[in-house]
DNA sequence: CTATTGTTTGGACAATCGCCCAAGGCGAAT
DNA sequence: ATTCGCCTTGGGCGATTGTCCAAACAATAG
């Protein structure tokens, strides 16, 4: 095992990020403390001011990591979608994943309500937004859906009020999918 | 007027509640401080908790009671729908209103956060949303939209998913209309 | 005028906060 | 063997937190 001071390092580090992803959906962004997040993972109180600048700054790295890999995650599962109902179909089923009780979705709802109060943080998140209407919309044109940029961008709000949503109240069961699929329904009337 | 005790007593009660509607979406639900709301009202800091058992007791009255103004408020504009497409456009307006990084926005996102954490809020929440659940569908079995407690489900979660995302990135002009418009299809092919 | 009731004041309390830093530990390079 | 550089420790700093409370206050009732 690479022994060496800046191996172990970058293993806080880590140990760091992974600690405040789990913290920032148990307490709320602003409720996470500079001890608590050494506490979870492990270390002593003075490490976390040594390998980031600010509380706020591991929050937003952390924070802004995971929403990364869920994007590219969701992506490379709507790769495989052959058809815009199938489409609608795999997307449903990634968000099936999620009750909106989970970290995950807590951590993203979380993110979004600290970049009101934070222009970097902010800049950041409008980045991964736009990325993934970007990479949706690529789908959507690919599957001939009409107007793949504004169907995007909505379908990309769908998804997460309906984990907001879900997280007080149960969507009846499978609800979600026909309902969307006339969404994204490609003999539209006008 | 009426200088009595008792009077004098509600009007700060009254400015307490006005106050932990500002400070929750400048601050975060888990930021705001009897200090701070208790400056804000131009009270003493001992009043808070005079007339509140808790800083979160008094957090949860002021949310609640303006969601649920909000509710009644839309509602009340939705009757106003002689057709599906004309309800889109009453509702897009109401969404209009909002920008996602406006007052009202960021407290209803607050409280859904706050409510995952506080099962009384929880409950109290989850009351609000369906009450609003159940007026819309109501509103959409009156127009004859199929499925219209799915479709009124889906839409309430299209409205606060649109808020929150165009708090990061505005929605391309007008698109969203459109595109809902399609959900709300009442030659829907399955 | 006195007693009672409800409201208000401003500070005390222990706990916690973010951030900082002097001091020590330890592998790598010389 | 000594120096160097990074990592780590644990506690100190002033500021802020939620909650409580003894005392002052005002207005009504007897």
């Amino acid at each position: 095992m690479a022994e060496t001071a800046a191996g172990r390092g970058r293993d806080v580090r880590r140990r760091l990020v992974a600690a405040a992803r789990e913290l920032v959906p148990e307490r709320g962004w602003s409720a996470v403390s500079t001890r608590a997040v050494a506490e979870r993972a492990g270390v002593a109180p003075g490490l976390v001011h040594y390998h980031f600048a600010s509380v706020q700054a591991l929050l937003a790295e952390a924070a802004l990591g995971e929403l990364r890999e869920m994007v590219t995650g969701v992506d490379a599962v709507l790769q495989r979608a052959g058809s815009p109902e199938e489409l609608v179909e795999l997307l449903a089923a990634e968000v099936d994943r999620f009750d909106g009780t989970d970290p995950a979705s807590l951590l993203a709802v979380e993110t979004y309500l600290a970049a009101t109060r934070d222009p970097q943080l902010h800049a950041a998140l409008t980045e991964v937004l736009d990325d993934f209407r970007r990479r949706l919309a690529a789908r959507l044109a690919d599957l001939a859906v009409p107007d793949p940029e504004a169907t995007a961008a909505v379908l990309a709000a769908v998804v997460d009020g309906v984990l907001l949503h879900r997280a007080l109240a149960p969507l009846p069961g499978g609800a979600v999918t026909p309902v969307v699929r006339r969404l994204v329904g490609t003999g539209a009337r006008r």
